[in-house]
DNA sequence: CTTTGGAAG
DNA sequence: CTTCGAAAG
């Protein structure tokens, strides 16, 4: 009796794979892995795709370069790039950073003393109407986890979000970043450093009390697409795909195992989801632990 | 008129190599280098040498292991090997060290207060008759800086000695090194970081006061070999070979350039001199900054 | 396991 | 410039 009603369709198969990933570890056949999809270059309406962002925790400017990082930016060519964890204090940046990634508008953002540590980067072929560092509560921005770039039709945040370890702040920095970005019309991306359901993560079992995926991060995740709100972007367009991850720990060969987690992503106010083209996952590019994600929008 | 006396025409060698190599660097020809001598393998009344020793300042023992420092030992094959600065606890001691280099007696010896720092080792062939650390005073064994190793025919002291880095204690541990020494029949080896006279290091005018070639400390050198009295093995059998060197340090490309020290010697007693087959410089050896030094010996 | 800055050579 | 240990992820 083949082809049941859609949704049942969808949760059987979302079932079969979950049973398919134990059997195949089993059997030795390998990770169950998440293939990267190929470019969606127009919106639901048909609209083209005429901006491109790439958000990448790069896990260290330097050594991201080193591992080529910059030969896949130029080589995708986003207009606007978002980094985070560059590690790297001014005076020590690259000269390829200056060099021909196309983006000549650049604003970066660290901590002045704790050199080596966190430090995001938004580059842009454009430049924004403007540029500013921060949420505007003076007790949240010693650290500089956000950048927010507004545009002609849209505000870019760009963030690198503390995670867990520090106790309880999150929480408290969950509610400030909420209340900040309440109202505007909005793409927030980068490392949220939050799985936001168990499908967004290789063992969720495991790692409920593990910085990532607590009952307070994973809710707060939740709240902050309905408080907001916003849309995430991928799991908008692929609302049953498991195994996606955008970071894999070094340790324990969990890249080889793709033992990972997604926590990195681009959400959307409601009102761009009709310009949304494609929202994408570069399994691939391994030149930092995470690996970046791209976001098309037709604007 | 060719072919004058023998000591004229070597010091008439040395200069015409001494201008040619401002020559050859003016005219772009490359640095002015030492060639490997090949085996020389009988002493100096015919006798086969039966004892090769080798000494290397191997910089960090698992990063040596790691660029094949351990493999050229093995096609090498000393009877004995005396590291030093393998910057290693005892808990994080490479197997490869256990496993088949042919010297199974093994003897390590590190200060406990300062993981990574300085540490030495003597491995060998066969069973020593008795090993002792440093030099028997405390003030100056706090860094473990010596391991002596009593053999049938000779006493082997293999040493890192302190640089000038910290004033004056230099030639404190000189003097008392010098004290230890007296008497012994021995073969002295190791690191011991000044370069004896100008033909012993790449630019002797411009390190008159950095370490290694300050006057204190290659006077002290001298007294060293007439106090105890050793002769310098290589000296002895090269006395005006110049580019010799056995470290250079990473920087400034000093490698490629030949900017170079010479710092590690093997000392003997002059009653070991009759069995004094070879005393080569491994220039070619890269596992480390410093380059291994062999020692062949009838006896 | 990998990144960083810092000490030391 | 490279080694190492430490802190952090």
């Amino acid at each position: 009796m083949p082809k049941r009603g859609k949704k049942g369709a969808v949760s059987s198969r979302r079932s079969k794979t979950a049973a398919k990933k134990n059997d195949k570890e089993a059997a030795g056949e390998g990770p169950a892995l998440y293939k990267d999809t190929p470019d969606q270059k127009t919106s639901p309406s048909g609209k083209p795709a005429i901006l491109k962002i790439c958000s990448w925790n790069v896990d260290g400017l330097r050594t991201w370069i080193k591992k080529k990082g910059i030969d896949w930016v130029k080589e995708e060519a986003p207009d606007i790039l978002c980094l985070q964890e560059t590690k790297c204090s001014e005076n020590k940046l690259p000269a390829e950073l200056q060099e021909p990634p196309g983006l000549p508008h650049q604003y970066r953002s660290a901590p002045l003393d704790k050199e080596g540590y966190s430090g995001m980067g938004l580059l842009s072929r454009q430049c924004p109407l403007k540029v500013s560092c921060g949420i505007r509560e003076e007790e949240h921005d010693q650290e500089c986890w956000v950048i927010v770039a507004k545009f002609d039709s849209f505000v870019l945040v760009a963030a690198y979000v503390p995670n867990s370890g520090r106790g309880l702040y999150r929480q408290c920095w969950d509610e400030a970043f909420r209340k900040f970005l309440k109202g505007l019309p909005l793409v927030l991306c980068g490392d949220l450093n939050v799985a936001h359901e168990e499908i967004d993560l290789h063992n969720p079992k495991g790692n409920k009390k593990n910085a990532g995926f607590m009952p307070q991060e994973h809710q707060g995740f939740g709240e902050l697409l309905q408080a907001v709100p916003l849309a995430d972007s991928f799991r908008h367009l692929c609302p049953s795909t498991a195994y996606a991850y955008t970071i894999w720990t070094y340790m324990m060969n969990a890249p080889s195992k793709n033992v990972g987690w997604r926590l990195n992503y681009f959400l959307l106010s409601h009102s761009l989801l009709p310009a949304l083209c494609d929202s994408q996952i570069h399994s691939k590019a391994l030149s930092s632990d995470h690996c970046p994600i791209t976001l098309y929008l037709a604007l």
